[in-house]
DNA sequence: AAGCGTCTGTACGGCGCCGCACACAGCTGG
DNA sequence: CCAGCTGTGTGCGGCGCCGTACAGACGCTT
């Protein structure tokens, strides 16, 4: 079986109405996401939006000294931009690709009219949005108090729910940035996980081997967030909340 | 002059169209805010919305073992309870009163109504959040790579900000708690600015001396947050954005 | 096959914060 | 006035992560 690419990859869209899909379909562009690219640079304008399908996109902070950490990622679960409806018209985060691969884009101007019909849309995009927000309310607190290893394993964990498959490409160094922590402490989690056999890393390709254990490795940050979005976007096919 | 408890104490609240506003205000009401009151549980549904005038609401995430960060923090800028409007219906936050005074609460229902009027009360109730979100994101950022004593001063200076005045009641134990951090290191951070002659600090009272050298002291989230707030709320009386 | 750049592993000293323990100082109430 | 509680200061060992440095391993190019 082969995947033709397909607008309801993405499960927002994959959740809206037939009418409301029917009448954004048109103007859904298909584009390719390599590794590293750089979708929004803080304070720039949103002249689109983007659904992932296949591909991952990190929000980073990046800070004055040039340290940076990753406060949410999106995924084939939601969509990049939203402080387009949210009336900030500029992001404050750079959105870098994490993990190549597709994704929709839409012009801003037509999913702000679309978000300012109020209907059925406007709900659906406010509560991914509040599910956003719990996993950067709990980012925080695992920056706080949680050990890179930890740290590590949710990451790998929300970057796995986000494709449809058990292995990443990713090398230490980016994921190191991802967390703001040194590569090095990257380097020492993963050795850990991989000498238990958790997971399997060579050169900048991750595969996991047993993910129950990964969890189990995890904080509670990853399950806490997981279930956050599960409550506010169960998978309801065409039916737009 | 004695100040009379007005609704417009509240920013939000004052930047409302006066239709809006008259529309809203007979359903204000009026509640005295102790230090230490819970308002919200996680989980827990929201029957009312606060706008502080004289108080200040922490959002604090609270783990499996006890520990807690607050992620973000409410005051005479704002509302608590958005994820009432967000779609959440429940709220994945606690919320606790940090600075004793009063606010304005709202029945959920009425501004549940009011934003699904969708004009000028939801796009300002949005900005807030947009603002909101900055916050949240800084925090995590600021709890990976600074030290206590910058977070301190962070945490002083967005109080401040909350109030009129430049004194808090406010014990090392319960910063510890906001922080996340032991109180041993508040104790020792507030020792330094207390001998550097930036604060006064006697048994749950802190008074801010020089207001310029705790920002200097304080990290540069202080400073995004603040811009972000100003840039997305500017103080528009009665205008509602 | 050789060469080079990239990615990963390891080592070492240092610092900041943690957990714990305890002394002391100010306020409050019997 | 004393007892007791709450809040603040201080000391100690330990751990985790940092910054730095460097060696090996892999994979691509020529």
């Amino acid at each position: 079986m082969t995947v033709i690419a397909n607008p309801k990859q993405n499960h927002l869209l994959d959740a809206l109405l037939k009418s409301e899909y029917d009448r954004l379909a048109p103007n859904l562009e298909h584009v390719k996401l390599a590794l590293g690219d750089v979708m929004y640079e803080p304070g720039g304008l949103l002249q689109y939006v983007y659904f992932p399908t296949t591909s991952i996109i990190s929000l980073l902070f990046v800070m004055e000294n040039g340290a940076s950490a990753e406060i949410a990622v999106v995924g084939n679960e939601g969509v990049l931009g939203i402080s387009l409806f949210m009336g900030g018209e500029t992001t404050s985060s750079r959105a870098v690709v994490q993990s190549a691969g597709h994704a929709y884009r839409l012009k801003a101007k037509l999913l702000k009219d679309e978000f300012n019909r109020g209907g059925p849309v406007q709900r659906l995009l406010l509560r991914y949005t509040q599910a956003l927000i719990t996993q950067m309310a709990q980012t925080a607190v695992c920056n706080r108090h949680h050990s890179v290893e930890q740290q590590l394993c949710r990451w790998l964990l929300l970057s796995l729910d986000r494709l449809a498959s058990d292995e990443l490409t990713m090398t230490q160094e980016l994921i190191a940035n991802m967390l703001g922590v040194r590569r090095e402490g990257v380097t020492e989690a993963a050795g850990r996980l991989q000498r238990d056999g958790i997971i399997n890393y060579t050169r900048g390709h991750i595969t996991v081997l047993d993910r129950q254990k990964l969890e189990k490795r995890s904080c509670e940050c990853y399950q806490v967030v997981k279930s956050e979005f599960d409550r506010l976007l169960p998978a309801l096919h065409g039916s737009a909340v």
